[in-house]
DNA sequence: GTGCAGATACACT
DNA sequence: GTGTATCTGCACG
């Protein structure tokens, strides 16, 4: 296991390059560490449809457009956060979404944070990994240099189409850990109906 | 294991 | 006003 961390060097390049070198890596935020088993990479301005800073730099994206290393954390469908570590120098918008892991440390605070989900349940997809880590608004723009531990490299990378979005989904842009029974079940994009 | 429906608040058009 | 990088609970097999 590794006892090294990653400098922003290691971020310092396009998401889609780093998506893939970051499983099986362990990130640290408090008392709970999780060792990841599932991201995604999403790209630059006008070139991912499906990125959050696809048109451009908006109050709740910009720290997407910030220093590579730090935490992009969003609200989405009304209850649920999800993280991201923002990749490629200033001023870019790119970052890679933390899509699944497994807690390696701090077990009893995650099942507090996620009470009585099973242990492989406990960070499998984005909005449980943030709850398990403790993540929450305050932290977007938290710098995770010295918070991500080196390690070695998962057995088999699969990579495939991204879930839950509506364009650019054709991108194979998700990476995961072959057999990993924390990897979140694919689901594609379904438009809600009014009511 | 699969497949829906509904909840919910915010950013952006 | 519209759409969302989701989850949970329930049904069914």
């Amino acid at each position: 296991m590794g006892l090294g961390l990653l400098s922003r060097d290691f971020f310092d390049r396009p998401a889609h390059e780093v998506a893939p070198e970051l499983l099986g890596r362990v990130l640290v935020h408090g008392e709970v560490s999780v060792r990841l088993t599932e991201v995604e990479a999403y790209g630059l301005p006008g070139e991912d449809p499906a990125s959050h800073t696809y048109r451009g730099q908006t109050p709740r994206n910009s720290v997407m457009f910030g220093p590579p290393g730090h935490l992009y954390v969003y609200f989405t469908y009304g209850m649920h956060y999800c993280a991201n570590i923002v990749c490629l120098p200033e001023g870019h918008g790119s970052a890679v979404l933390l899509r699944a892991g497994e807690i390696v440390s701090g077990l009893d605070v995650a099942r507090a944070r996620r009470n009585g989900a099973r242990d492989r349940d406990l960070a499998r997809g984005p909005a449980r990994l943030a709850v398990a880590l403790g993540w929450g608004r305050e932290d977007n723009g938290l710098d995770m240099i010295g918070k991500v531990l080196d390690g070695s490299p998962p057995a088999s990378v699969l990579a495939g189409p991204r879930t839950g979005i509506s364009t650019g989904a054709d991108t194979p842009w998700r990476f995961w850990i072959e057999g990993d029974p924390t990897v979140s079940p694919y689901r594609a994009h379904v438009p809600r109906r009014r009511g």
